[in-house]
DNA sequence: GCGATTCTAATCGTATACGCTCATTGCGCG
DNA sequence: CGCGCAATGAGCGTATACGATTAGAATCGC
């Protein structure tokens, strides 16, 4: 529980460091969507001050994984399903751009290093810690195109739909088609086929998002639902985000 | 000179209006490349304090105008040419993404606006003021494919170019193949031919990417001359990137 | 004379404190 | 009884002040 605190603070700002922390939650699902981010509570909570606590928050806001209103606070950026389909189609023009640019350069201890990789996936069962592996194994694949730009801004649609893919992958074991797929974009890659690798990447990617869609739609009829009983409760509760943070205030009234 | 300071702050937060000027002054290239950029000075420019400045340089980082180095200040991004090509490529990626899915929502009176931006730049003669023009044709064109977080990617991506388009269009006037190659687009999203739109916007995205390309190489070099220069006088001066504000401090030693 | 080291100054990063905006609750009016 | 408006409160945004870190310069030792 209090693992954050103990997080190195390697980043070398604070704010740096917690806008890690955020991401890392929120990737995770543990702040779910359209909740509030009160920079007072992330002070308390970080036992920090609140500007390190903005400046995390705005560089969050850029990566589209908070929305920032003035004046109305911070709340987790929620994903419709139409903003899903658009960050996957994003996804697929940027990361067959880069691997276009990639394949040239991929040297052999690249290729070992991916075939690698999907070995360890092949026992990896925890969706979260797959879905890491899943972002190392396509940064690794598009690191040789030498476009830090456009490497960064993957990442970043990456990141931002991270959460919709451990949520899909928690229910339904998208796992073994996905390395299949990974499989063919790496032998493609080793034949330097690049009309060939980015035509499977293509497909990977559209094939995810059409199944991220297929279950966001009753999903999110359903978070509706939770949000609606659960903001019924909100006021009573202390931490709105925190996981039993031993609500032993504001019990009384009664 | 006090324009800045007159500007209507229509924005909310004193942050983002502060992002929108240094944006509008890195556009105009009234700062140059590598420009530090110290909190202090910019407070005491726009009469604020540092902190809506951090956060208004957190924003710019994002958004790629500036670099931001921890405990080293921040500096205006200097492009180098291949960053260029990378950007140029993304944007071919991004917006002809953008415009296959505009072409089929484009209205008539969209179409009818757009021929009539056409006909504006054919008159316009300053390098800046055609430059956001441009930049508005674009953003139109592409606007009706209903894809907000790309728009603003595509939109982030011009500006970080758009002083080099500038700089382009000073010397050698760019426009008049630039507006051939508008009405070609144009046409063909009038006869809804995706297909033929986007092969001609790649192209004139391509070609605008090589010419600037070919004057960036040797620009390069002459800015890193002046730069040479300039960083040998640049003790002597108080404010680094004001214009004459009286340097009358530390000048003794002698 | 040259290099490593310590000292200093400048600047960045963060904490505390205050003014202001916006949402909500209670009241009065139609 | 429902709607619009004013007062209250919580939370955001900004200014001031201080501690921390880094680059540069003078000094000391070799």
């Amino acid at each position: 529980m209090l693992d954050e605190a103990l997080t190195q603070r390697s980043a070398s700002s604070t704010a740096a460091w917690l806008a890690a922390e955020l991401r890392r939650a929120i990737v995770r699902g543990e702040l779910h969507d359209g909740q509030a981010l009160p920079q007072d509570e992330l002070a308390a909570r970080f036992g920090v001050s609140k500007i390190p606590g903005r400046e995390a928050l705005v560089q969050l806001q850029a990566e589209g994984l908070v929305t920032l209103i003035p004046h109305r606070g911070a709340t987790v950026a929620a994903l419709s399903a139409p903003e899903v389909a658009e960050i996957y189609a994003m996804r697929i023009a940027l990361e067959t751009l880069a691997l276009r640019h990639a394949v040239t350069n991929l040297t052999s201890a690249d290729l070992v290093r991916l075939e690698g990789l999907i070995t360890i996936m092949e026992d990896e069962r925890d969706p979260l810690a797959w879905s890491e592996l899943n972002r190392e194994f396509h940064a690794r694949l598009y690191a040789p195109c030498r476009m830090p730009r456009l490497l960064d801004a993957i990442q970043s649609l990456h990141v931002s739909v991270q959460r919709c893919v451990v949520a899909y992958l928690t229910q339904s074991n998208h796992h073994r088609e996905a390395q299949h797929q990974h499989r063919l974009i790496l032998r493609a890659c080793r034949r330097r086929d690049v009309a060939l690798a980015t035509r499977q990447l293509s497909e990977h990617l559209q094939q995810a998002a059409d199944n991220i869609a297929k279950l966001l739609t009753p999903l999110a009829l359903k978070k509706a639902a939770i949000r609606e009983r659960e903001e019924a409760h909100a006021r009573a509760r202390a931490n709105p985000y925190l996981r039993a943070n031993s609500g032993h205030r504001a019990r009384g009234r009664r």
